[in-house]
RNA sequence: GUCCCCAUCGUCUAGCUUGGCCUAGGACGCCGGCCUUUCAAGCCGGCAACACGGGUUCAAAUCCCGUUGGGGACACCA
């Protein structure tokens, strides 16, 4: 924790118009990072002043999202929606002090406009004709704009992307009250920064240029200016901004297909931000280590392969009883509930150690551990038309037989009893091996073929080797 | 069109602030090998980048300018 930066007050605000995405779960990563980085508060606010856009699954599904990936915040979630009368207050000093004006252009009209200058090449924005008209109390439907300095420039120092400097003359002057009295964005956020006492607004880069709207407002409402941070985004691998065409972009696909929070966390701080070479970082050193100073200023491309590489990481490094826990809800979702499971002793701990150094993802392991904890076994048809032949049959029957006595049930006695039937039949190990994890597992890949039988136990291994020979046309 | 940002292997990045240690390092992926009862994992090795052009300098991936390329923003959305 740095002396001095104790009182760090950071923000992240989604508009709930969606479930929480990768970008957005990154933005606010980062903030909750900064924050715990210098002991301050991380607040989460929805900014929701579009009231028919905005839902409260939105909400829901963003606070689900926050939670399942352990971002927990300290103030809130607060609604800008409630704090609506306060910001039309706030337009109305700006109005009262001669910094906004009432507009009556209507929508169309606006448009119009825009459309001819973009024909004529020229800039497209708004051209302040209602700017000097001086009128008050407006009894035609009107806007409140603000209105903004057009000489000198706005200088913002980013912490990084470094000194960024806009000319004022390119400045709109921004809708701040809808002809409905309600707030715009603009003029919401400041307030509200201000007031929750926000120092680092750490958001996304597309925010850039809102920046310099925003910097006027904070002055000529008083406040003080926050320090800015634009985080550099999120790209598809066609380089374009990530979007649902690039695939699953929502947080809540990712723990769908089976990914550990800890996983798509640590994939996404080093998106964009890096210590050294070191690729895995727990929570503790990624609050430790983190810092703009190493933050990219250029965007990233999401690589969904290495994100799979990181959370087959932390499926190897989590140990049994963890995993089993994160597999239950993908089994009850498969309708497996405790009572369908024939389970092996142990439980699903048990069989867990030897899928963990396979599976990518959860869903991928919740499908391995299928042959040890149901019945029947799925047979993979193809597999069995292939391994389980007349020719081997024998051999598994003689196996069978001898494993009927073999005692204690274990790898010790199992393996020379194995042995001896390669010696007398004259086979190699894949050539028996294969057939017989066939018949045990109905699959061509499996753990070791030991490990297999006494994760099955002596009484199922010989059960299912019985139903393979069954099978088997004239043996 | 206007404004803003960016530019190292296919991708994420180290190095750039304080030029020489860079024959440009790591990671994912890919290819090959080892291990091996399958599938993985693991181990070893390989391919692969300073966008281009000018400067400045004894020396530039590192500093400056330009070009090109990419991204973003230009709503009574946030």
């Amino acid at each position: 924790m740095k002396r001095g930066m104790n009182d760090v007050r950071v923000r992240f605000a989604p508009s709930p118009t969606g479930s929480l995405h990768i970008g957005g779960l990154r933005t606010a990563l980062f903030n909750w990072l900064f924050a715990r980085h210098h002991g301050g508060k991380f607040i989460l606010r929805i900014e929701d002043t579009d009231r028919d856009r905005s839902t409260d699954e939105a909400i829901e599904a963003i606070v689900k999202g926050m939670c399942w990936a352990g971002l927990d915040w300290d103030e809130g979630p607060h609604r800008q929606s409630d704090r609506l009368d306060l910001h039309r207050q706030k337009a109305m000093e700006l109005l009262e002090q001669g910094k906004a004006y009432w507009c009556v252009c209507t929508p169309e009209a606006l448009e119009t406009r825009r459309k001819e200058a973009q024909a004529k090449g020229e800039s497209i924005k708004y051209d302040g004709r209602c700017r000097d008209r001086g009128l008050t109390a407006p009894t035609e439907p009107a806007v409140l704009r603000f209105q903004s300095p057009q000489l000198g420039q706005t200088v913002v120092e980013d912490l990084i992307k470094g000194t960024i400097v806009f000319e004022n003359a390119v400045l709109d002057d921004l809708i701040i009250l809808r002809s409905n009295g309600y707030p715009t964005y603009n003029l919401s956020v400041v307030i509200d920064d201000a007031l929750m006492g926000i120092t680092h607004v750490i958001r996304g880069d597309d925010h850039v240029n809102n920046t310099p709207r925003q910097v006027p407002l904070f002055e000529a409402l008083g406040y003080p200016v926050p320090k800015f941070a634009h985080v550099p985004m999120i790209l598809g691998s066609d380089k374009s901004r990530l979007s649902k065409r690039h695939g699953a972009t929502s947080v809540l696909a990712y723990q769908e297909i089976g990914y550990l929070p800890e996983a798509l966390v640590n994939y996404l701080v080093r998106l964009g931000w890096s210590h050294g070479d070191q690729e895995i970082f727990s929570i503790q050193e990624m609050i430790e280590k983190f810092s703009f100073d190493t933050v990219q200023s250029s965007a990233a491309v999401f690589n969904q392969e290495k994100l799979q590489w990181l959370n087959a990481e932390y499926i190897k490094q989590s140990g049994a009883r963890h995993l089993a826990e994160l597999l239950r809800p993908f089994l009850e979702k498969q309708g497996y509930d405790r009572d369908g499971l024939v389970q092996p002793p142990g439980g699903i701990e048990a069989v867990v150690p030897y899928l963990c150094e396979r599976a990518k993802t959860l869903v991928e392991m919740v499908e391995w551990t299928l042959p040890y904890i149901t019945e029947p076994v799925a047979m993979d048809e193809a597999a069995a038309g292939k391994f389980l032949t007349p020719t081997i049959a024998p051999s598994l029957n003689k196996f069978a037989e001898r494993v009927k006595t073999v005692a204690p049930f274990s790898k010790e006695t199992l393996e020379p009893v194995l042995d001896t039937i390669l010696e007398e039949d004259r086979l190699k190990m894949g050539t028996f091996a294969q057939p017989l994890r066939i018949a045990l597992t109905g699959r061509t890949f499996s753990p070791g073929i030991y490990e297999v039988m006494e994760l099955l136990g002596k009484e199922r291994t010989l059960q299912r080797i019985e139903q393979a020979l069954h099978r088997i046309p004239s043996s």
